[in-house]
DNA sequence: CCTTGACCTTCTAGTTACTGGAGAGATTAA
DNA sequence: TTAATCTCTCCAGTAACTAGAAGGTCAAGG
């Protein structure tokens, strides 16, 4: 399989795919006689277990420890599921953040008339 | 003032209050003999007026945008409103990003019996 | 007067996670 | 054979700073 196909198959820009041996968070895949990089099945399923821990917002970093656990047949599932706890006690910080970004800003954005007065409780509040 | 008090007095690192002129956001502040910086009041309430407007998620782009606005005394309000009820499409876009991604992981990880067992749900998704 | 330490300057480079493009070689289909 | 499509490497850019080096300035204490 050359990049173009695993890319496709994995979900994944062609860039993406060279960076992520680029930086070695994936292993560097064999090359054709031409300097294709070649891909099997196994380094699909892999780029896959990286994009889908990406889309739930584990850094490179995470992935990265996430994935020796994926490859390591004597893992315990108690460090997996710490990782993932932690990752979760980041989303709900970042949800509690938003939150009260949210109200502050819904209610500026109420109390402003919105005419053609250059009276705006919105800037009057920022500055 | 000096650089390090208009920073206090701003509430922001003296780094990217240097950093904030040299990328054109606020004017660029005249200088000592000795080719200090010097800021008075109203450097620094736009100073104040660009970190409450990032606190708030509004881009560097989007500060410019709204700084524009505070400096314009013909401003409508209309327009302040319009900017900022974009900005809380998106907060809310992102909410409802953040919980569905939490409500995935969170079931992942409860589902987790987080033992010393190599069975682990969230890698089997994950893979 | 001199030194010490805090403060200021510019410049370069690093951060995160890619993305875009140039220039050149390889492969495939017509 | 030629044109289109891949693929390669390398360089640069994105957002919004942050860190650190090398060096100039200023005020206070001895």
């Amino acid at each position: 399989m050359n990049i173009s196909a695993a890319s496709k198959a994995a979900g994944l820009p062609v860039k993406t795919v060279r960076y992520y041996a680029d930086i070695g968070l994936v292993e560097a895949p064999s090359r054709s006689e031409a300097g294709y990089r070649t891909y099997d099945d196994v380094a699909v399923r892999k780029l896959v277990f990286v994009r889908r821990s990406r889309a739930f917002g584990f850094s490179i970093e995470g992935c990265r420890e996430l994935l020796n656990l994926y490859q390591d047949q004597d893992r315990s599932s108690s460090e997996v599921k710490r990782i993932a706890s932690m990752r979760l006690e980041e989303i709900e910080e970042k949800q509690r953040e938003l939150q009260s970004l949210h109200d502050e800003l819904a209610h500026l954005v109420t109390s402003c008339r919105g005419d053609h007065m250059p009276d705006c409780p919105i800037i009057d509040y920022l500055g």
